[in-house]
DNA sequence: AAGTATTTTTAGGTTATGCTAAATTTTTGA
DNA sequence: TCAAAAATTTAGCATAACCTAAAAATACTT
């Protein structure tokens, strides 16, 4: 008499492989295309194995065109499942900053838990409540509801020349994680959108920050530097999304 | 080099051992003491001797008295794991509805996939949101930080006499999942805070809705009458949370 | 270009959470 | 009260997601 139905519908994607979508596609935010077993096995703790076995799994899924020894990039199928699940993420991460209040420096760990079990009707109610700027609290674009992604042509700090002045756009995924560093940082005011000034680049990294009347020179280590992302500010207008009305004159 | 580490505290519960618990709660809830393998069998669609083993494994870990044959009971320490879930997914509900605005009909589900995801400091964010009224949209008590939880003394409809007024005060868990039918009894007002008088128990169940001046007649089917909870509108003080202004007299 | 170092895969575990089928215990009811 | 029915457990598998160790492929280096 017991109706063992269980209506299984179109099998959904387990958080790990979610996170392996994910991760290709952040890899090819920055023009990376593709991905290789050990940039896997170091982003998620795990044995090289364990990523061999997962990429096989997904290419069984039509999720990634994966050649045995060099490497995975997403199919259309996985791009645009990767771009929901992005887009679920920076769109939390923005609700959790700006409807919650939590820290900046907090968000990245509550928004990797949440997106696994946040639905499409809940994430279209939360979208309306933020408000629209399409930029997550780490300075990453989010994909639009179509699956489109963009091109993130920031760099690491410690790749501009000694005395350009850039604009801090974000932080590395690595980064994203490591909580403390990053309220550090948050102290130091280096945080997304704040324009620095280069000012020495061997041994510690000197960074000016501050406008005309008030200036002040922060030192990084190297190593968190080349985890921080910036644009020149030149072509700061691309990321100055919703500042429009500020009209910049800097762009000769 | 690579510094292994994956810094493991206290391991977690598993979602479905975190069900399981909760399931007894609610049980206990009900004055229900011990909760058998084939109510978790039928609750979470498994076969018996996938419970079987689930009920060995809290056993292991100190989170049930579990005698074979003769079902489980919570320790102390499994209570407090227990109402700590509950009161996340009511809260999460609570949410869900106040300042999202989704149908009472669909929170149980999406609350259900969220409060395993849901940190301690989100949850307490998420409250500072919501009005301070200790029932679920379902009409179920909110256990309190501490982990205390509160004796249910509804009865389904179907146990209440021909001629009696009571007060709707929620649904059964089966039935909070049943979207399609929840919708249903919200479209007919059958919704926890509203009073009924049952005016027919054979067949279809005949209830009265309304006040002095509109009245109307409602029928539904005995099985759904009996996943709909009430209490006698002479004890619905005990309910009447934050309602007190409204001075009952009616209590002689 | 060949040998060494590095990366990746293969092979063969482990644990959590499910299953079915068969064995066992408890309950029911004539 | 005792046999049939129902509930529960045991035994033996399956799959996901991890692991280690060894083999194989690729990359580096001189």
């Amino acid at each position: 008499m017991k109706a063992k139905q269980k209506i299984e519908r179109k099998r959904q994607l387990s958080p790990t492989e979610e996170d392996y979508l994910l991760m290709i596609l952040r890899f090819l935010e920055r023009g990376i295309e593709r991905v290789r077993t050990t940039d896997f096995a170091k982003e998620f703790d795990v044995a090289p194995a364990t990523v061999t076995n997962m990429l096989d799994r997904l290419k069984r899924r039509k999720l990634v065109k994966y050649e045995k020894y060099h490497g995975v990039q997403l199919t259309e199928k996985g791009k645009i499942l990767a771009a929901k699940t992005l887009r679920k993420h920076r769109i939390t991460e923005r609700f959790l900053t700006e409807i919650l209040g939590m820290d900046w420096a907090e968000t990245h760990k509550e928004a990797h838990e949440l997106e696994h079990a946040l639905s499409d009707e809940l994430l279209e109610r939360i979208e309306s409540l933020i408000s629209s700027i399409p930029i997550c609290p780490h300075g990453h674009r989010i994909p639009t509801k179509k699956g489109e992604i963009f091109h993130d042509c920031s760099r690491p700090l410690t790749e501009f020349r000694e005395g350009e002045e850039v604009r801090i756009t974000g932080v590395s995924h690595k980064l994203e994680k490591d909580v403390r560093t990053l309220k550090k940082l948050e102290k130091q005011c280096l945080i997304p959108g704040i324009d620095v000034k280069i000012k020495q680049k061997t041994g510690p990294i000197m960074l000016q920050i501050g406008n005309k009347r008030h200036t002040r020179t922060v030192a990084i280590d190297s190593r968190i530097a080349s985890n921080i992302y910036a644009v020149p500010v030149r072509i700061k207008e691309i990321y100055a999304v919703k500042e429009a009305s500020k009209d910049e004159k800097t762009s000769g």
